[in-house]
DNA sequence: TAGTGGTCTAGACCACCCG
DNA sequence: GGGTGGTCTAGACCACTAT
């Protein structure tokens, strides 16, 4: 375990201070010494002992109040961080050779449950759209989208036939605000054709939604193929 | 849109640079002015940009470089953050009655694959748990655990006939790494009869191993019950 | 090699909030 | 009320890297 030293930049200090929260030097629920005396200690300034805890704290270790002063959590509450990658870039990373189709392409009225579920009008006009990523030619994700046209109008003008919506929303469209949910959905008769799965099988999902400004844009359904893991470390 | 004006925070900065981004401004792939011109704009100083500056790039909008200077990133690698709470609080926070189980506990050799994932010796001793978690008496989760008892001979002392191994090991070991895997899974035998659900219907799993300073210390499966969506906001 | 971000210092004022 | 963290300032040196 580092010893404090002169010269200690913020990095050795997060370390110390972790590495004491870590052996129960500083057990759980216990108050560490004020920043004032942290960096006597270091022989460093505020500044740099508050920025060492202000990350750990931003990292769910620490809990830090005015007055109150800063203590150590009891069950870190550890953020999982997924980036959510373009699904080309996902597939790259593979080594594997992306694909891309365009299933379908219409313009409808929305469905009763995506009006209540993006909150539009009902009926509002809608661009639906489904389409399919292949990994080296094997199926690796069914994407069923739906686009809200007066959010976007330009939609309508887009090109879908060589490169997704994904793709194509992403470079337009800045994003203000994302809902993101996962969960385990049985394959019906047109997702086992697409992904070549048994019909009943199990197939994570994704479905994402996505506002600017308030204004909903854009729900997508994401269905992945038989085998698909997604993974983090931290 | 907030407009430069002398005394911003941080976080003023952070806004102003967020909707020049989103409003193309700054168009992506484009380089921002240097730290010190935007300190002089916005009548602060390079410290308090670099600030603004460094969040944001943390968010994933900018991608910063000595010398090459602040650029937006054309597709932000947007960070979707999963808290993991305990299952108990998770439970809690729906207002549900939580309920604890205890289905086996058991100490055997580790299995072939236990020892390949976990890159620790064949049949080495672990401990071998099942439980049954509850929200309001309905099944909610059902959980598969293996410790390694040499991580941690002092699990062979603990009691898990009245709350959760997870809670025990939160408290009890400082975590020092994470893998963190989610999937859709088919309910087999045992799972289904737990979770209440039919045979060979979508189950969503994570599994979760955890190491303390490069020593695995346990690999959990969580299976949750039918309906199980994992959700998140940002 | 020169320009950019990365970091540290020393000091200051303030907002919050526990006791 | 007073102590703690939150933030800003003004300045400095340094590390990296594009050119």
């Amino acid at each position: 375990m580092p010893a404090p030293r002169a010269n200690m930049s913020y990095r050795d200090i997060k370390q110390v201070v972790l590495d004491r929260i870590q052996n129960r030097i500083w057990a759980p629920d216990s108050l560490l010494p004020s920043e004032t005396e942290l960096a006597v200690e270091f022989s460093s300034t505020r500044t740099t002992v508050n920025r060492a805890l202000r990350e750990l704290a931003e990292e769910g270790y620490l809990e830090r109040k005015r007055k109150a002063g800063t203590r150590v959590l009891n069950s870190p509450v550890r953020k999982a961080q997924f980036s959510i990658p373009l699904v080309r870039d996902e597939i790259a990373e593979t080594g594997a050779a992306y694909r891309y189709s365009l299933v379908e392409s219409r313009i409808m009225p929305a469905p009763a449950w995506l009006s209540s579920r993006l909150d539009i009008l009902q009926k509002q006009e809608v661009l639906h759209l489904r389409c399919m990523h292949y990994a080296d030619n094997a199926p690796f994700q069914y994407e069923v989208r739906w686009v809200v046209t007066e959010s976007i109008p330009e939609v309508l003008d887009a090109d879908f036939t060589e490169s997704g919506p994904n793709d194509w929303l992403v470079q337009k469209v800045p994003f203000t605000n994302l809902e993101l949910s996962f969960m385990a959905t049985k394959a019906d008769q047109t997702v086992s054709e697409f992904l070549d799965a048994p019909l009943g099988d199990p197939v994570f999902t994704a479905e994402r939604i996505t506002w600017l400004r308030n204004k909903p844009v854009t729900l997508a359904k994401l269905f992945f193929a038989p085998g698909y893991k997604m993974t983090t470390h931290l």
